[in-house]
DNA sequence: GAGTTTATCTGACTAATGTCAGATAATGGA
DNA sequence: TCCATTATCTGACATTAGTCAGATAAACTC
């Protein structure tokens, strides 16, 4: 690894340290100690969330938590109201007067980021705001990593779930997952079939599916990147692993089937060595079929 | 202010934040608090401190150092001695052990570094590299400010030293301040004179003097820019704050002499309107005059 | 439905951080 | 020389942060 480099890394990080502390401060400027302002922060982010998710956020001891939401409570700024599904877990939300507190924190962060760019001059603002963007990306870019996981998992169905309305909304003639897809995820799990999903800092952010369709030939199915994510790679990476996945299983063709729509779609798979083949099933909405020796 | 910048701003932050988080943990990677680490790196960093530079600097109560440091010394880490000039003050600077654990944070920041580049591509690290030097760059630029300063203040000094020096390293024939400067303070002390100290975050990166010639006509001397700062545009924020005190000191002539040896400070003086003249002086050591109707 | 696991809470601590009002000794002027 | 100022240290606290071993109740498993 280049010194020089890590040399840049650290000096950035001198250098860019410097100013959060001052947004570090607008943590501590409403009087409050910083671990309770951060868990009402957190908790207005988050909109509500349940104890052991933000437990798992901010990385607190349960009685530590436990504590602080107490003061918290005391001070009228959240509530704590038993989880439906599950009686033994509770569920944090701001009252009113939390979500103006909140609010106020969220201004001082805003005056942060404004100040910092109002120390600018004009024409070097925009430099520092794309470089900011850069860097954002290449680091969620960096962080980005796909797993192998159940087809039923809650994260698996939510992204199925999202990827489903996209294609409603995209589709001309809507989307029905039903008349398609009578979804079984045995289907998608070994070894008749494979699912992924990818996240950037846990948070999932696409999956993508593989199954058999006869001897020696796999499908790849269900590709999706959250919009959250996207132009960071993460099709690609799923893909990257769907092909693995289908060369350890002993496939030698994959095959898959697409929408016109999805013009980004079909530009990557054609970017991956895809060939268009004819028709090869009867799913009412592909109108393009791809094939691909591996 | 563009909403949008801000969000962008604010979303870097927290992307980074994240990481700097990995960072922050190497401090404490040594079974050292926190506290502790800090003022032990910091002393490492500046290569010995005085004790009050240092609350300064890390923002602490004087007597929370003091119990700090009583107890770094107690590891054997720092020692404290009497400051010479004034023997109230104390100096605190590392022992060979403390050296030591100062290189190993050190260490454990190079490699938080390098995991930081090492997690990504090969093609995206040297984005990362460049967007950070930028932001780097941009944000010091920021933080220049000029004032005016007395010419006898231990940084004016320091800068004028640092400017002779350089002299005589890039003048073929050397330099020798007292051939021709017989350094006068009182010569930049209003109301015959001005002296103007750059900083970055307090940290004195360049200077410059305007002095009276004659009636009406002034005479821009000793500029210079530390070599750590530049590529900010010091030294025009230095001219730009010298020309506003000669406008308001009424003169409507700039005049200034310089080596053929320094380019870069002769394409400044060109860009900003200075014209060449005649030899106005009998500095031994100018090549070029200029002069500049304001 | 008994035993295990899970989510949260409580009590009892410890360590770290931060604050403030003097105490002490050296410095700098008037 | 006297007095105000300055740099540091000490004592006495208060608050915050963090840890850990049970206790409790609900949920899950067999």
């Amino acid at each position: 690894m280049d010194r020089n480099d890590i040399q840049q890394v650290r000096r950035f990080n001198r250098a860019f340290t410097k100013r959060i502390g001052v947004l570090d401060e607008s943590y501590l400027a409403r009087g409050r100690p910083f671990g309770e302002a951060r868990v009402l922060f957190e908790i207005g982010l988050a909109g509500g969330i349940g104890l052991q998710a933000l437990r798992e956020r901010l990385g607190l001891d349960s009685g530590y938590l436990s504590r602080l939401m107490r003061s918290l409570e005391g001070q009228g700024m959240v509530e704590l109201v038993r989880d439906e599904a599950d009686a033994r877990a509770r569920l944090a939300r701001l009252t009113e007067t939390g979500q103006a507190e909140f609010e106020a924190y969220d201004r001082l962060s805003d005056d942060a980021a404004e100040n910092l760019l109002g120390s600018l001059k004009d024409t070097h603002r925009p430099l520092l705001v794309a470089a900011m963007a850069e860097i954002e990306r290449l680091l969620r870019t960096a962080a980005v990593a796909v797993a192998l996981e159940p087809a039923d998992s809650a994260d698996a169905r939510s992204c199925l779930e999202q990827y489903y309305a996209e294609l409603a909304r995209r589709f001309p003639s809507g989307f029905d997952p039903l008349a398609v897809n009578n979804f079984d995820p045995a289907e998608m799990t070994p070894p008749k079939g494979w699912f992924v999903v990818a996240r950037v800092d846990s948070e999932p952010v696409g999956c993508g599916a593989l199954k058999r369709l006869e001897d020696g030939v796999g499908e790849v199915k269900r590709v999706w990147t959250s919009p959250s994510a996207r132009g960071l790679g993460v099709a690609s990476r799923i893909m990257d692993r769907l092909e693995a996945q289908a060369v350890e299983a002993g496939f030698t063709i994959l095959r898959l089937d697409t929408n016109g729509t999805l013009k980004e779609a079909q530009a990557m798979y054609a970017k991956r060595g895809y060939r268009e083949i004819e028709r090869y099933n009867d799913n009412p909405y592909a109108e393009h079929w791809f094939e691909k020796r591996i």
